[in-house]
DNA sequence: AGCAAGTTTTGATCTATATCATGAAGCCAC
DNA sequence: GTGGCTTCATGATATAGATCAAAACTTGCT
C-alpha cells in the first residue's frame, strides 16, 4: 500500500514507495524510468501525518525541502503587516509545496494542514542533485514551476476581474478539476476548508461566500450540505467561469 | 556599450556581450564563472528593438524561448472570456519574461511592448542544456522561477486584500525598489504604462487610479506630473503599505 | 449527554469603488 | 500649426459586496 497513515520514516524497503505510490502518474516521477524513480525515491523522507492544525513550516523559518502530498490538503497562507492571514494556496495529493523558499533560502509563507495530512518531505539540495543525473527529472521540475506561475497568474485575473459568483464558481471548477485528476468525482466532493477560508482565498467575505452557494443551490447549480458540494448543472458553472478560453485553464489544473 | 539599440543579430564578437552588459549582475549571469557566462552568451539572440505596441509573442503560440528585458518596458496580459485584456505584469530590464510556457509548451500570456524595447532571446531547450554543464545556472534558474511564484503571491495578496490607496501605493513603491535596484533613481521615474494599465494591473477603474494619484499629490506623499512620479514622503507610502513584514518583499522586487 | 466555542446562514445597513458623463490636456499625422 | 484621437481629471450617481447583528447549526470536550 503505497499510501499509509504511519508509514516509516525512512525508506529501505524492498520495493521503492515512489513506485507505488498511486499518485506517482500526477507528481514528479511524471516520466521517469523506473530506475530514476527508485533514485528520486531514495532520497524522500515520509514523514509522521500532520494533524488538522499542524504546521508543516512557517513563514520565514529556514528552507530545506519542498513536499508533496499524499494524503489530506494543506493550506499555505502569509501574514500581512497589518496581522490578517491571506491564504495564497489550497494542496491536494501529488501537489508539490515550498517551491517559492528557493530564491531567499527560506519559505515567505506557512503551510498548514486542513485536516490530517501526510507529505512526502523532498530535501532540495538532494533534488538538486538528482537534477544533474536526471534532466527528464529536471525538465519536469521546471514545468512544475512554470504551472505554478501560470496558475497564479489565473489567480490573479479571478482576484482582479471577476465578481463574487465567478469567483466562487470557479473556484469549485477548479476543486472539481483536481479530484478528478485523481480519479475522484468531479462532481461529489467534500471541502477541506471553512467557507472562511474559501472567502480569504478568493478575496471576498464569508457572508458572500455563504450567500453565493446558497443562491447557486436555489438555482440548481449545486447542491449543498455542509461541506459536501455536489455540482448539479456542470455546463451551467462552466458557462459561469466563461469556460471559453482561459478560464478553462484555471478550472484545470 | 552593452546596451546598444541596434545590436547584431548574432554574437559572435570579440568579446561577450553578456560579459559587458550593465545588466549582468541582475540577469542571469549572476554568479557564473566568466567561462560560463561565454558558453550562455553563445546561446542568446540579441533582436532588433521592438516598438511600442509590437507583440514579442502571443497568447497561446508555441514557446521557444525566454525573453531578457535590456531596454524598455514590456507588460504580459491574457485576454479573458468576455474579451477584455487582464495585465499579469510589467517587466523592466533585466527581468525575464516567458517562463510560464515552459509548462505546456505554449505561452499562456501575450507579451507586448510598452515603449521601444530591446530584448535577449534566449531559446529554452540551450538554456535547459546549458543548465547540465553549468549547476550554478540551473541553480539561478530555479531560484528565478521561484522568486517569480513568491512575488505572483504577493501580488495575489494585492489583489485580494488591499484597497485602492494601498494597491497604488505599493506599485509605485515596487517600481521605485525596481528602478532603484537597477542603479535609477528611486525617488523619480517616469511610468511607461497608461494610468488604465495601471488600474487594470491593480484591479482598479482609471477613475480611480486617477483620483488616488491626485490624492496622494495633494497630502504631499509624491508629485505627478503626466507619466512622471516623485515621491516626496518615502516613509509615509511605505506606512501606507505596511512596510512591516511581507508588504516590504512585494515592494522590494 | 450536555455545554461551550466555533461555523454557517440570513437579514439590514453602509461604503468603497465602479460607472457614467464631461471637459481639459497631450500627442500624432498631415 | 490644426484637427482628430487618446489619455487624464473630476464631479455625480449607482451598486456589489463589506460590515454589523443575531439566530441556527456543528463540533469537540468533560
Amino acid at each position: 500500500m503505497s499510501i499509509s497513515t504511519a508509514p516509516s520514516r525512512f525508506n529501505s524497503k524492498l520495493t521503492s514507495q515512489c513506485q507505488n505510490c498511486s499518485l506517482s502518474a500526477l507528481c514528479l516521477p511524471i516520466a521517469l524510468a523506473d530506475e530514476d524513480i527508485n533514485r528520486l525515491d531514495q532520497i524522500i523522507e515520509r514523514k509522521r501525518p500532520l494533524k488538522k492544525g499542524e504546521i508543516l513550516f512557517h513563514q520565514g523559518q529556514a528552507f530545506d525541502s519542498v513536499f508533496a502530498v499524499r494524503t489530506g490538503t494543506l493550506k499555505t497562507f502569509n501574514i500581512t503587516a497589518s496581522g490578517e492571514e491571506q491564504i495564497t494556496g489550497f494542496y491536494c495529493p501529488s501537489e508539490l509545496v515550498g517551491l517559492s523558499g528557493i530564491d531567499n533560502n527560506s519559505y515567505p509563507i506557512t503551510a498548514k494542514a486542513l485536516e490530517t495530512t501526510t507529505v512526502c518531505e523532498i530535501p532540495f539540495s538532494h533534488l538538486e542533485n538528482l537534477t544533474s543525473q536526471i534532466p527528464s527529472l529536471k525538465h519536469q521540475l521546471f514545468r512544475v514551476m512554470s504551472r505554478k506561475i501560470s496558475d497564479d497568474q489565473q489567480m490573479m485575473v479571478l482576484l482582479g476581474k471577476k465578481n463574487a459568483d465567478e469567483k466562487v464558481a470557479s473556484f469549485l471548477l477548479n476543486l472539481s478539476n483536481r479530484f478528478k485528476k485523481r480519479g475522484y468525482s468531479a462532481t461529489s466532493f467534500r471541502l477541506a476548508m471553512s467557507r472562511g477560508e474559501v472567502g480569504n482565498y478568493l478575496g471576498l467575505a464569508v457572508e458572500t461566500v455563504s450567500r453565493v452557494m446558497t443562491r447557486f443551490q436555489k438555482n440548481e447549480l449545486i447542491e449543498v450540505d455542509g461541506k459536501e458540494i455536489s455540482i448539479i448543472n456542470l455546463s451551467e458553472m462552466q458557462k459561469l467561469v466563461g469556460i471559453a478560453d482561459d478560464c478553462a485553464r484555471i478550472a484545470d489544473i
